[in-house]
DNA sequence: AATTAATTTAAACACTTGTTTAAAACATAT
DNA sequence: ATATGTTTTAAACAAGTGTTTAAATTAATT
């Protein structure tokens, strides 16, 4: 599989692997050579210094999954079937990939200054029709008065961070990744439940 | 300030400062040595070496805050006011540590092996009681059918994620530390509220 | 005051890091 | 077949890493 892919390609595929088990720190140059078994110098060659190189694979893999959420929050779904949809696609993304997660937040804390540039920002993280979703519901009366925002980190939270934690709970629940899988596909309709049972009007 | 220390206390000092702000790897024992104003082998001179300083930092770290949370965990309180206390509790554990949990999440992913010695999951993980709790409300039928662990997890989620994107969310609000600060502290009641009236049995 | 122990220092060690250089190998085009 | 451009290679570079050594300084003990 590897002889089909150009080496640019092996680089990309090795380093990404690797910038996702072990972080960018840990990963050296020469990791990444022997692992795509190219020579080290190939590496500056296609790229030009490994934090270029750190920049693409960040912005391949975000990229990737952030296009489907951001169509998500910005259409005209009905609030409760938007949440629904949005929590359980964007766990599958991060069943897909169980290291994203922990990946995006090691950037996030060594390159806080990157974040502007990084597409988290504008693309997992832009929710204007969404806000205004939410305080239209509020307006009528719908919902509880609630914060936009608060909502939206809620939803976030819940479902990105068990992932952040995975090693921790699979340990403490000695579960194998099938079971942690598990573990996670039933908080799709937790957390969705969760947070359409905290909207509800007071019914006092 | 740093006069009165003793050169072990400034060590530690330094490097825990160092760790929490820039990480382990980013961090060069010469770092530490000057910010500390010290000799650079005295870092081997009084902890064997840079890992085991580390170790030294995350357990006391980690020690600091774990207790009092063990400590509502394992209380005989009825379960919504524990729920109330813990969230509370925690919330203010991570205002005045902020960077805790990125450095906590940082240590679970590049030494997963070193879980089971951390405290984490002894101290700030271990729920037996809280869960045997859960059980016998549901078995009452106090509140709905629900796996304790799945609580757990959310409640953990919503209380420590934000914390690990504070420089997202403070970006994209435009919020200063204080507006941060606002932000999180709006939360103790969200996240109660949001648990409690997940919990409600159903009214139908 | 003399001797022993604890602390601090500067220098060196051995190793790894990302990157560059310049020659070699290969492919393409004239 | 020759020349040109692209890709790959081995070797070296300079800088930084954690750690050790052995001498110098300070403190404690007799």
């Amino acid at each position: 599989m590897n002889q089909q892919l150009s080496t640019q390609e092996k680089i990309v595929h090795s380093a990404t692997q690797l910038f996702l088990e072990k972080g960018y720190d840990r990963t050296s140059v020469r990791d990444i050579a022997s692992k795509a078994k190219i020579n080290v110098s190939l590496m500056n060659y296609y790229f030009r210094s490994k934090e270029i190189l750190f920049e693409t694979i960040i912005d391949l893999l975000i990229g990737k999954s952030s296009a489907s959420l951001k169509e998500i929050l910005n259409s005209d779904l009905e609030l409760h079937l938007k949440i629904k949809k949005y929590v359980s696609r964007y766990i599958d993304i991060l069943i897909e990939n169980p290291l994203l997660i922990s990946f995006v937040l090691a950037v996030l804390n060594r390159n806080p200054e990157k974040l502007t540039k990084l597409k988290v920002a504008d693309d997992l993280y832009n929710s204007e029709i969404f806000s205004y979703q939410i305080k239209n519901e509020v307006a009528k009366g719908k919902i509880r008065d609630v914060e936009p925002e608060q909502i939206f980190i809620s939803i976030l939270s819940l479902i990105a961070f068990p992932f952040a934690i995975k090693h921790m709970i699979s340990q403490k629940n000695n579960f194998d990744h099938n079971e942690f899988i598990e573990f996670i596909e039933k908080r799709k309709i937790i957390i969705y439940e969760m947070i359409i049972s905290y909207l509800k009007p007071n019914q006092n």
